[in-house]
RNA sequence: GGAGGGAUGGCAGAGCGGCCGAAUGCGAGGCUCUUGAAAAGCCUUGGGAGGCGACUCCCCGGGGGUUCGAAUCCCUCUCCCUCCGCCA
């Protein structure tokens, strides 16, 4: 069913609900200042959305006036009354250029409104803490992490590891496709290979799993936010109008856009493994070396549709699907509670799974849980339908349920053994058939 | 890739440019009848915007055009079906 209705600004891009601006202006323009917004956005976005609604108002009256003279006009040809209809007609010629007048109005008050809002962000979560960005987010716990292990040891980074046992291959891979890009060989394909399928298995019986196109249209992507004015992350094809996804939340997202769904059909559950290829446009010398940060990747990724009442559970047992998997690897990770400075444009609540990886000594981010509200089911158009009556916004949530290559690298670092061998989870044995690499 | 046909409400399926947001059937919901059920009968049954409300406006795959007026005519895009070609 191609061509769903499109959105009450026929634009592109996630967006808040123009009404919260004109109903409820002073609570919604606070909380978007915990997101740091420039305060003079909101104010223009209530005052254009004002101006639209009154537009809105002259077209339609105008448009009225057209449409019982044009029934008049009918009325008098049946009638037999020729002359008078075609009086009425040269009349109505004219208030024809009237409403095509008051419409090119309508339209480029849109246009300024669209432009506002699409730089709005979603609104943070009343939980959320304050802060501005990265150093006030909140550690809650960590898990199975002991410094002292890494203390003083040498511990290689990933690279050095993986390259000493053959199975990356960072050379050749540049020869092949340019920087940030990789090259797994023998064991190592095999070790990212067993866990995308231990991550599948895992979820099994929560999750419905999706084998989505990686190629999408442009309409897919846009609707699902990860194409905007101000997100280039995403490859082009270049001959066709398709976009190479940059997570699978694109294909699974997209999977509802334009349907009502039945309030029994919710929550639905699903996860996807995909390639995912992102341009990284702007993080350039960032975290280039190794696998922390590349251009192709291989991720399984978890997405929520659900009742606006059950977005909290949702999302806290999200967050556990996300950490089973690195429970059960046995790596150190913690949880970070995002503030609302540093919350991405589309959430409203973040959790962060960050593994550590003593090579790097740092930790990584390997999943980010995400609470996306109406946020995004707005833009897609993706609602539901109430057993009482009445069509609502489902809400829509995120996470990645196992992020290699950065799993991968973590599993190396932490895995080496001083006689140079990896040793690997003992839960990847059935895939992979041995308990080390080396 | 080439040739042809199609897209209408939850589904099926009508719709001479005005009386069509749209017949009819099915499905679904409510009511009547009934001890209960079935059958039968009556009524309701798409989405969005605005208004206290009467009501008004927009949507018949998407976009654009012709016209006083478009589900209906024209252009274009997308998708589906049939046939031919190619192919893992």
């Amino acid at each position: 069913m191609p061509g769903w209705p499109a959105g009450p600004l026929g634009s592109s891009g996630p967006m808040i609900d123009t009404r919260l601006l004109l109903d409820d202006f002073e609570v919604t323009a606070a909380r978007l200042a915990r997101k740091k917004v420039d305060p003079a956005l909101p104010e223009a976005a209530r005052d254009l959305a004002r101006r639209r609604r009154e537009q809105v108002r002259r077209v339609d009256e105008a448009r009225s006036a057209m449409n019982a003279g044009s029934a008049r006009v009918g009325a008098l040809m049946r009638a037999g009354r020729r002359a008078e209809a075609d009086d009425l007609r040269a009349e109505l010629a004219s208030r024809r250029a009237e409403v095509d007048e008051l419409e090119a109005t309508l339209r480029e008050i849109g246009a300024e409104l669209d432009d506002v809002v699409l730089r709005i962000p979603n609104l943070p979560a009343d939980d959320v803490p304050d802060g501005a960005g990265e150093e006030d987010n909140v550690v809650l716990r960590t898990h199975g992490f002991d410094p002292s292990v890494y203390a003083g040891a040498k511990w290689a980074p990933h690279w050095e590891v993986a390259e000493r046992l053959g199975i990356f291959d960072a050379e050749r891979a540049a020869k092949l496709s340019g920087g940030m890009f990789s090259v797994l060989r023998g064991d190592g394909a095999r070790l990212l290979r067993a866990l995308v399928t231990f991550a599948l298995d895992l979820n099994r019986d929560h999750y419905e799993e999706i084998l989505p196109p990686h190629l999408v249209r442009t309409e897919t992507i846009s609707r699902t936010g990860h194409l905007t004015k101000f997100d280039t992350q995403a490859y082009r094809v270049r001959d066709d109008d398709l976009w190479l996804v940059p997570t699978a939340e694109v294909p699974l997202m997209g999977l509802h856009q334009g349907e009502i769904l039945p309030e029994a059909g919710l929550p639905r559950r699903y996860m996807a493994y995909t390639v995912c290829w992102r341009r990284e446009a702007g993080a350039a010398g960032k975290d280039t070396r190794g696998l922390q940060r590349v251009h192709e990747f291989h991720k399984v990724e978890l997405v929520k549709l659900c009742k606006p009442e059950d977005g909290e559970a949702e999302l806290e047992a999200l967050l556990a699907d996300a950490e089973r998997p690195l429970q059960i690897l046995g790596l150190p990770y913690r949880v970070v509670l995002l503030c609302a400075g540093d919350l991405t444009f589309s959430a409203s609540k973040v959790y962060d799974l960050e593994v550590y990886a003593p090579g790097v000594d740092k930790w990584l981010e390997v999943s980010s849980i995400s609470l996306v509200t109406d946020f995004q089911a707005r833009r897609g158009q993706i609602r539901f339908r109430r057993e009482g009556g009445g069509v609502e916004f489902v809400h829509s949530l995120n996470g990645s349920g196992l992020a290699t290559p950065r799993v991968w690298a973590a599993i190396l670092e932490l895995g080496q053994q001083p006689d140079g061998t990896v040793r690997l989870p003992a839960a990847l044995a059935p895939y992979l058939g041995r308990d080390a690499i080396g």
